[in-house]
DNA sequence: ATACGCAAATG
RNA sequence: AUUUGCGUAU
């Protein structure tokens, strides 16, 4: 049952104000400096209220300071404007008001978060997501929150989890996960929670916070922000009694609040887990242990903690058979090393992503169609650098995948066989080639990979003008050399 | 070393 | 929210 407003989904991610009416070059640079320096003495708000014992930590998160740095990292992210209308550069450029404002009905506990707008956007696995845009102004208060909270929790998360924290990522994720495989757990109980963020529960949330949080005040402030309605794309408002917004600043962190019972749970148990957000990967060593694993783990999730298991998605797998973050491993067999492998979800999206930013016909000049691509494949490979070298060598066909479909462009570009084969000829190459290619009766997709078109695009040819996902490998996997880091420049 | 900006990825 | 890569500047 899918609603019409897909429209209001550009709005969203309406990118800023490229053709806005900034006229007046005037304070443009001045408010930005202005933000700045006021962010500037940081230092100082965060040593008297560090400790979470403190009464006053609601001081802190309304202090001058930290509100401009909240500020700067929410028009930083540039965000789409909440159910007020309010975009991050209006925001911005009212700054010293917005920031006194805000200050002083934090402290008075009066601040109205307002409602939350909903954006629905498609999911990659198919489906819809609902995310939640709070207004500009609440999503600095709890960036401003945040900025308290994060130091004093952070230190006490489990090791363990790694999603949404800071020094952990990804890379630290799967460098655990093939520690665990290395020593022998080989079975993996992949587990995701359904609607994750939408389901938290409010005060189960408040009340684990409540154990670390001395200032009540804030407590109240995050329970305002949790229980603004929501407003559908087409008007409808709707009561919140669950949930954190996906799209709020704070939500992430809120989330692992929640889930760190979760962590808490399983080393209790022993168990050898990695989490990032709601995925959870735990490593056993037989298949026996993991259908135990998850049963029980599962009624943990919801008796104890009221979250609902997503059943499609979890399941006791293989390595090969695993898809998390973007990877999955291979175990050599009889050897104890692990290989990190691109996931076939992620090879079937590099695939698809590169068709389509290689359109036949691409109406641009070819080197705007590289440096695109290049901005996308130097992104990718710095994610994905770090599998295994094995699989860094089968990007050798993805590579050559690539400047096929680009030559496939050239020769279309090219509009007739004749001009084709004059072009050819220009470049270089014999007129036997030429009209091999040019001539050979076939689609441009099967001309683009003819001796002739090939002689005048080489490999050499693209090599210097778009990068090539095997070499960057090696670029970005550090050369060792016993034992010690070799920095080029 | 710090900070800004762009990009990719994960959820 | 976080991470990573690149660029610029002090
Ligand atoms: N684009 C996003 N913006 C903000 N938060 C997000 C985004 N994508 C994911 N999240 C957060 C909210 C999700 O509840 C949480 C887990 O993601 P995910 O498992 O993909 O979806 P989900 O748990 O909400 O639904 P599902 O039932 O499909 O698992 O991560
Ligand atoms: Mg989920």
């Amino acid at each position: 049952m899918r609603r019409k407003g897909h429209h209001q989904l550009s709005f969203v991610f309406a990118d800023s104000p490229r053709g806005g009416g900034d006229v007046g070059g005037s304070g443009e640079p001045e408010r930005r400096s202005w933000l700045l320096h006021t962010a500037k003495h940081k230092t100082m708000t965060s040593s008297f209220t560090r400790a979470a014992d403190s009464n006053r930590l609601l001081e802190a998160v309304a202090s001058k300071a930290n509100l401009a740095q909240a500020l700067l990292s929410v028009v930083r992210n540039k965000g789409a404007p909440g159910i007020d209308g309010q975009t991050v550069e209006e925001a911005e450029a009212q700054a010293p008001h917005l920031l006194t404002e805000l200050r002083r009905v934090l402290l008075a506990e009066r601040f109205y978060p307002g409602d939350i707008r909903r954006v629905w956007i498609p999911k990659p696995g198919g489906g819809q997501r609902g995310l939640g845009i709070p207004n500009v102004r609440t999503r600095v208060v709890q960036q401003a929150v945040l900025q308290i909270l994060e130091p004093i929790f952070e230190p006490t998360f489990h090791p363990s989890s790694h999603g949404f924290r800071h020094n952990r990522g990804a890379h630290t994720a799967i460098a655990e996960a093939t520690e665990y495989l290395e020593e022998g757990f080989r079975t993996v109980v992949d587990l995701d929670l359904a609607q994750f963020f939408d389901r938290v529960h409010h005060q189960r949330l408040l009340d684990r916070m409540s154990q670390r949080v001395a200032d009540r005040r804030i407590l109240n402030l995050i329970r305002r922000m949790l229980r603004s309605a929501v407003v559908m794309p087409d008007g409808t408002r709707i009561e919140v009694v669950e949930g954190t917004p996906q799209g709020g600043p704070l939500s992430p962190f809120l989330s692992n609040i929640v889930l760190d019972e979760f962590d808490q749970e399983m080393a209790r148990r022993g168990l050898r887990f990695v989490r990032y957000a709601d995925d959870a990967n735990v490593f056993v060593r037989s298949e026996r242990a993991g259908i135990r694993v998850m049963a029980s783990l599962r009624r943990f999730l919801e008796e104890r903690l009221r979250l609902q298991v997503n059943v499609e998605k979890s399941d006791i797998r293989k390595p090969e058979q695993v898809h998390f973050l973007g990877f999955c491993f291979r175990c050599t067999d009889g050897v104890s090393s692990i290989e990190v492998a691109l996931s076939r979800k992620t090879k079937r999206r590099l695939l698809t992503t590169i068709r389509e930013m290689t359109p036949p016909n691409w109406g641009r000049s070819i080197m705007t169609c590289m440096a695109d691509l290049g901005r996308y494949l130097n992104g990718w490979s710095a994610y994905y650098r770090l599998c295994t070298a094995e699989v860094a060598s089968e990007l050798g066909v993805v590579d050559a995948h690539v400047r096929r479909r680009l030559r496939a462009i050239i020769v279309r570009q090219k509009k007739r066989p004749r001009f084709l084969f004059r072009y050819l000829l220009s470049r270089g190459v014999s007129r036997k080639a030429a009209a091999g290619t040019a001539y050979c009766g076939k689609g441009n997709w099967a001309k683009s990979n003819r001796p002739g078109i090939v002689r005048a695009y080489p490999p050499s040819w693209f090599h210097g003008r778009l990068i090539s996902l095997k070499a960057r490998w090696h670029e970005l996997n550090p050369p060792r050399v016993n034992d010690q880091f070799v920095l080029a420049l």
